[in-house]
DNA sequence: AGGCTAGTGTCAGCCACTGACAGTTGACAA
DNA sequence: TTGTCAACTGTCAGTGGCTGACACTAGCCT
């Protein structure tokens, strides 16, 4: 009943203490302000942490220690080891989605597909860099595909967003997801390659966000001609 | 460092001591026959527990217990808790593998990763029996589909069969797997497919061989028409 | 029968994680 | 400004997965 992952979210940023006249995002309180750079601090403590000595090799208590917080505080911030790990990739996944949802109605599920996440790895190289440098991004990624424990769960938030991923598809394409299964379909082979292409990227060189996205339009154009009958006689 | 999944197989059951005179596959020692039982017994008793109340709320120890043995041997026997879930898993899988190696060289990839599915199905039903009642390997089933840490490693082991499966359609076809990204993209698409029928089939009622057989085949034969273009206007 | 060694139990200890409780410190009203 | 309340944090103790070390028991073999 230990390890992996729980849920909820002790640190969420409740409601606004201070007085908030106008109708700007007024800066949060002290408090608040507070708060959040002990969450930042962690994170990237832990990244640094977990792409440097590895994974399964760094302690709770270190992360801890690294910020001078007690473990308790830790896990008052992160549900567990693993969250802190999936942290960005969480935001990137956010934005992934929002991308799909606004692709044009005319455009066949799979063209929206491939032009959302086409969009999505432009988006990053810009948008991270605020909560942690793209670079050490670049290495947590590579590190979770190459460490047991995390691709699996890697995998599991995957399909879990599979299923959001077809929801959305079945909304575009005015589907009922319960007695139609081609949604979920393309959305499974589409999230297949995805992930093949994710860990080709892992395990090469090349760890810049063109690398990947080259990959990946290259991996999505060969999906449909390979289901397609005689290999041999191209 | 503590739960998730390492490595390595302590229980595997070394060379044979006794006297090897005929060629039939002679009974194995008394040793060997003890450690076999302990092992099955280890594996019902933690299946059984694992169904009834729970994996995350049973415990190592209980399923020791169980068998009256030490939670140390327990772990000379499992390399973690986790291994006992997909213990049968493994053997299934093992057989798919082998029955796509059988199939037809002029079977076109995906006609033989479907055919080698149903085999397998089918050759389940039959074979598992002398370890666990098929009964137990099918609540197991869903029962990995419905908890999360099980999930995640479950569908970590999917990728991992998913290489070799390419390797063998690789060789099949007579293709280099570092040159040529078709295979891996239809084993993509293709286990993509077999895991949201896996998981429908845990969510569903009918827990028998003949009902995922059937959702396998019915959403495999989705697979070619969904990634067609215009599903509208069918 | 007796020695060898695989298999087991016991013990101690690490680490992820959690509940309980008490001490600090922002936020806010008087 | 000060006092109160609630949020946040640290400390402590405990559970459960998992491992190394060591001593002991029991099949196996000569």
């Amino acid at each position: 009943m230990r390890t992996e992952q729980r849920a909820a979210d002790p640190a969420k940023p409740q409601a606004e203490t201070s007085g908030d006249i106008s109708g700007e995002p007024s800066r949060p309180g002290l408090r608040e302000r507070k708060k959040q750079r002990t969450r930042d601090a962690l994170l990237r403590a832990a990244l640094e942490l977990f792409t440097t000595k590895g994974y399964e090799e760094t302690t709770v208590d270190e992360i801890a220690e690294a910020v001078d917080v007690s473990q308790r505080t830790f896990f008052r911030y992160f549900t567990n080891k693993q969250e802190t790990a999936f942290a960005v990739q969480e935001m990137v996944e956010q934005r992934f989605v929002e991308t799909l949802r606004e692709r044009p109605a005319d455009e066949t599920p799979f063209v929206a597909l491939r032009g959302a996440v086409i969009d999505a790895w432009d988006a990053m190289g810009r948008s991270i860099e605020e909560v942690v440098p793209v670079e050490l991004h670049m290495r947590t990624y590579q590190m979770i595909e190459s460490t047991p424990s995390l691709l699996a769960a890697h995998l599991r938030r995957s399909i879990e967003m599979e299923e959001e991923i077809a929801r959305v598809i079945a909304e575009r394409e005015g589907l009922d997801l319960d007695t139609d299964p081609r949604p979920r379909v393309v959305v499974a082979a589409f999230s297949g390659v995805m992930r093949v292409t994710g860990r080709l990227w892992g395990a090469g060189e090349d760890s810049s966000v063109e690398s990947i996205r080259a990959i990946t339009e290259s991996y999505l154009d060969h999906l449909g001609p390979a289901l397609a009958e005689n290999w041999r006689t191209e």
